[in-house]
DNA sequence: AAGTGTGGCAACCGCCTTATG
DNA sequence: CCATAAGGCGGTTGCCACACT
């Protein structure tokens, strides 16, 4: 019954890593594969249970992992993805190619969730607080405009969250259709497959939408799409045409835009301040290939402005080390950049 | 120079899902 | 179909290095 019982916990080593217990992981690895890990350290001489050695793997030894500070195009992936995901670090690991979700993890708590936080972002909703959107210095009826707005944030991050969902059942659904066709295209990474198909009818009132599956690497997903795993893989590769190539960055563009598209949505209402006007409907224009990045960027930026114009005469409390100007400057380059990645062609983007 | 505080990161823990007999 | 182990994932902890007093 089942299967044989797992690895004895009785004089299993802890702690950290010492070189000649990597020597010997790797040199297993290299010369075996991965194969089981429950059975691995007994072959390889080591005094660690196997999870111990798969996380040693997976988040140190690996040799296609990149280690050292992020770039700011890696940061600006992770903050946009965590809109989307949440604390979803493999599936964010997915689109940051030799980082690992650990890292990514670990990053995002130590550094991003901090400086959005000192910007008065809400790291965990990605929406701007509160308190700081209800700071501005004159009183009601901007605050019910605030109100609206944030009403509109929560609009965007749960339509875009509702997407994935859809996506997620279209997903389960197709993976009949996709045993008996396979894929039109298909990216793996050493930790997960991705994979996507023509585009597709998703529903009532929607437009076509090329579907993206995100599978981890348990056995069979990758059978399943289609996608023929080999051990030691250092790099992505797609496995199609260029023209699939172009289909697949198309589809994580659009997978993608339901948020960000909503967003400059709201940008374009922010624009000229926070006025009830700019809350109609017709105000908003999702279509407009010319999206106004200024406003969003004055809606991140608004609250430290008006602390740093509000606290006027008193000490900065040490955001950037220097000036409100500079601060301001420095976020404002900051989120606009972001923004530029997010309104950028799929075929611009690094991410894709 | 010594003590203390803080940040960064590797590793562990526990839960959940998947695979297997 | 059920029980159970393996694998995967996210949250948390603990250690180490560096900064500050």
């Amino acid at each position: 019954m089942g299967r044989s019982p797992c690895c004895d916990k009785v004089g299993l080593k802890k702690g950290p890593w010492t070189p000649e217990e990597d020597q010997k992981l790797l040199a297993y690895i290299e010369e075996h594969g991965r194969g089981s890990w429950r059975s691995l350290p007994a072959k390889a001489g080591l005094q660690r249970c196997g999870k111990s050695c798969r996380l040693r793997w997976t988040n140190y030894l690996r040799p296609d992992i990149k280690r050292g500070k992020f770039s700011l195009q890696e940061e600006q992936t992770i903050i946009q993805l965590h809109a989307l995901l949440g604390n979803r670090w493999s599936a964010i690991a997915t689109h940051l190619p030799k980082r690992t979700d650990n890292e990514i993890k670990n990053y995002w708590n130590t550094h991003l969730k901090k400086r959005l936080a000192k910007m008065g972002i809400d790291p965990i909703t990605h929406k701007p607080k509160n308190d700081a959107l209800l700071s501005t210095a004159d009183g009601q009826s901007k605050n019910a405009a605030n109100l609206s707005h944030m009403a509109q944030w929560e609009s965007a991050r749960l339509e875009a969250e509702a997407r994935l969902v859809r996506e997620s059942k279209i997903r389960s659904h197709s993976l009949q259709h996709q045993q008996l066709n396979p894929p039109a295209f298909a990216l793996e990474s050493p930790t997960s497959t991705l994979t996507v198909s023509e585009p597709m009818v998703t529903g009532l009132g929607m437009s076509p939408l090329p579907m993206v599956e995100f599978c981890g690497t348990t056995s069979g997903s990758s059978e399943t799409a289609g996608v023929v795993k080999e051990e030691g893989e250092q790099e992505w590769k797609a496995l199609g045409s260029s023209s699939n190539l172009a289909d697949y960055k198309e589809g994580m563009g659009n997978s993608l835009s339901s948020f960000t598209s909503s967003l400059h949505a709201m940008t374009i209402s922010m624009e000229g301040g926070w006025t009830p006007e700019s809350l109609r409907p017709n105000n908003i224009n999702v279509n407009d290939g010319t999206i106004m990045e200024e406003g969003f960027t004055n809606l991140l930026l608004n609250d430290s402005m008006d602390r740093s114009l509000s606290d006027s005469g008193k000490e900065s409390d040490g955001n950037s080390g220097g000036s409100g100007s500079d601060y301001y400057e420095d976020n404002k380059n900051y989120w606009d950049s972001i923004l530029n990645l997010v309104n950028s062609s799929p075929s611009d983007s690094p991410m894709f």
